[in-house]
RNA sequence: GACAGCGUAGCUCAGCUGGUAGAGCAACAGUCUUUUAAGCCGUGGGUCCUGGGUUCGAGCCCCAGCGCUGUCACCA
């Protein structure tokens, strides 16, 4: 049995007493709620009172009782609302139980109630609801955090501990209610891309989240097993090679919304699973698939904010097409002055030590390169950046560059000092791309743990033909942090992942 | 993983050079039929993160641990 603190006790003593006098403290049927606070209070005239009835339903979330009549207020998904709530209107005949002992005594923040009423106008201006039937719906037994705001707008006593915001996350959202937009927003995000993707005919689908082998990303997976097959399988860190073979057979538009897992560290922009949308276009090239990321990207901000221009911390990001282009040795030799276009590996390792970036001995050229760019470019890129032509050897899944040898067809964009997307002209050639693949497991023997595996199925589907294609991916929760103002990914996410807590004594 | 900070009532916090805890809100009792951080009056509520140590005496000092936060590292 937990400890119980002294309101908590209080609470059950209250919903004894209730039980007592004959109310049921978690009613089963249906209430019949026609409104909503804020609804009311902004279809109210106050010129023209017309006195309407509502019924109402949510939290009781204040209450002032000044002994014959008393305030309070409703919390429900919409807002707030007062209700004045008078011993003789919700109590009419002789017994005034309902008043003098359940809604003075027993009720507790927190409790949900029903409400049957008028609107109706203070005299200090608020616009109410004069009760004429107050009902329990739920009672509360815990007490939530007392929130409250002064006349000045002042909030006190805030609810603030991030760990308990993070581990109750529905006390966060009754409490801390500005956080439902963040969220309601990242919805929006979903629904435009979906519109956007749906308008152009492509298909939304499904693929396995447990693979028997993970692919399409360079990240350490979770494991498991799957005890009938008694295999081992994975948890995906990314769904590019079953979407590509989808593209094989012959959906020329295919993308999905998917949960990716990968076994890594953790920090404001890495949760241990996230969500990535990927999309695959067949008979398309990087060049067009940058087009179609200006213009998702520049609807997903006008859809939200209605405006192309979001603050973002300190900055003002602008989505408005079109955004600057440089391919990666342009970035470099930007922002350090340094060509590194015709290096090789020896030099890149010499250049990185001058820029005073530490690299670990089982790099590869490519790597090394990219931490050049993760370290001296990206953090500087603030409006939306595409960056273009990525060395080959840390692209195993892109298609070498048309006419730059040594480089494939691949864009990344960057905002805010992170990527958000990263895209290329897919790697379409079998032979090709198995020869990538061994290049990643000597990457693997020389001590890379997030060198790709090599899929012979993936490899098959290939052979039996794919289109030239574009592919993209984008991190949702990355973008949902700018197009939100959030500072961590934990911001974004219901439910981030934590350590357990501690048991709490029995 | 490294470094720094934090952990005191349901919530937000105070607590001096060590003398076994305080405030506001919340709760409880009373009062009040238009209040809004309602008011007035009174009351209760704490394993001061955990375990050791120093001391006559530890919320405070020391050691170890746990948890959280931040920065860095790791992380397409």
């Amino acid at each position: 049995m937990a400890h119980l603190s002294e309101q908590e006790i209080n609470r059950r003593e209250n919903l004894q007493k209730i039980i007592d006098l004959g109310i049921n403290p978690y009613p089963s049927e249906l209430f019949p709620v026609n409104a909503y606070a804020e609804e009311i209070k902004a279809s109210f005239n106050p010129d023209a009172p017309d006195e309407k009835e509502v019924i109402v339903a949510g939290r009781m979330m204040s209450h002032r009782v000044m002994g014959k009549a008393s305030f309070t207020e409703i919390q429900d998904a919409s807002g707030r609302i007062q209700v004045y709530v008078a011993r003789d209107l919700i109590c009419p005949g002789e017994d005034k139980t309902l008043y003098n002992e359940v809604f003075k005594h027993y009720l507790d923040l927190g409790d949900f109630i029903g409400v049957r009423g008028t609107v109706f106008v203070t005299k200090v201006g608020e616009i109410s609801i004069r009760a004429t039937e107050l009902v329990l719906l739920s009672k509360s037994l815990k007490p939530l955090p007392v929130v409250k705001v002064d006349a000045d707008g002042v909030t006190h006593d805030a609810f603030t501990d991030p760990e308990q915001r993070y581990r109750r996350r529905y006390v966060d959202l009754v409490v801390n209610r500005e956080i439902r937009k963040t969220f309601e927003d990242r919805t929006k995000m979903y629904n435009s891309m979906r519109e956007y993707l749906n308008e152009k005919g492509y298909l939304e689908v499904e693929t396995p989240v447990l693979q028997p082998l993970y692919g399409g990303a360079a990240a350490r997976p979770f494991k498991t097993h799957h005890n009938t097959l008694d295999m081992t399988l994975y948890l995906r860190i990314a769904n590019e090679l079953y979407l590509k073979r989808l593209i094989v057979g012959g959906i020329d538009g295919v993308y999905e919304f998917s949960k990716d897992f990968r076994n890594e560290g953790m920090s404001r922009f890495h949760n241990p699973e996230f969500t990535q949308i990927e999309l695959y276009v067949a008979y398309k090239d990087y060049e067009w698939m940058m087009n179609l990321v200006e213009e998702l990207v520049e609807k997903v901000a006008i859809d939200i904010h209605q405006d192309t221009k979001v603050t973002v911390g300190d900055h003002v990001i602008d989505f408005k097409r079109p955004w600057k282009r440089y391919t990666m040795f342009e970035a470099i030799e930007h922002f350090t002055g340094i060509d590194i276009s015709e290096m090789d590996e020896a030099a890149l390792r010499e250049t990185a030590k001058k820029l005073e970036i530490h690299i670990d001995g089982s790099l590869g050229k490519g790597k090394i390169i990219d931490e050049i760019f993760g370290e001296k470019c990206e953090p500087h890129l603030i409006q939306p950046t595409f960056i273009t032509d990525y060395p080959v050897e840390m692209s195993p899944l892109a298609k070498k560059h048309r006419s730059k040898p040594g480089l494939v067809e691949r864009f990344e964009a960057i905002c805010n000092g992170k990527e958000i997307c990263n895209a290329f002209s897919e790697l379409n050639d079998p032979i090709d791309q198995r020869q990538r693949f061994e290049e990643q497991l000597e990457l693997g023997k020389r001590g890379d743990d997030e060198a790709m595996v090599l899929d012979e199925d993936f490899l098959r589907a290939l052979e039996y033909g794919m289109p030239p294609t574009a592919g993209l991916g984008i991190g949702m929760d990355r973008l949902a942090m700018i197009m939100t103002n959030s500072n961590s990914i934990q911001d974004v996410i219901f439910f981030p992942q934590m350590k357990p807590e501690k048991k709490q004594e029995a």
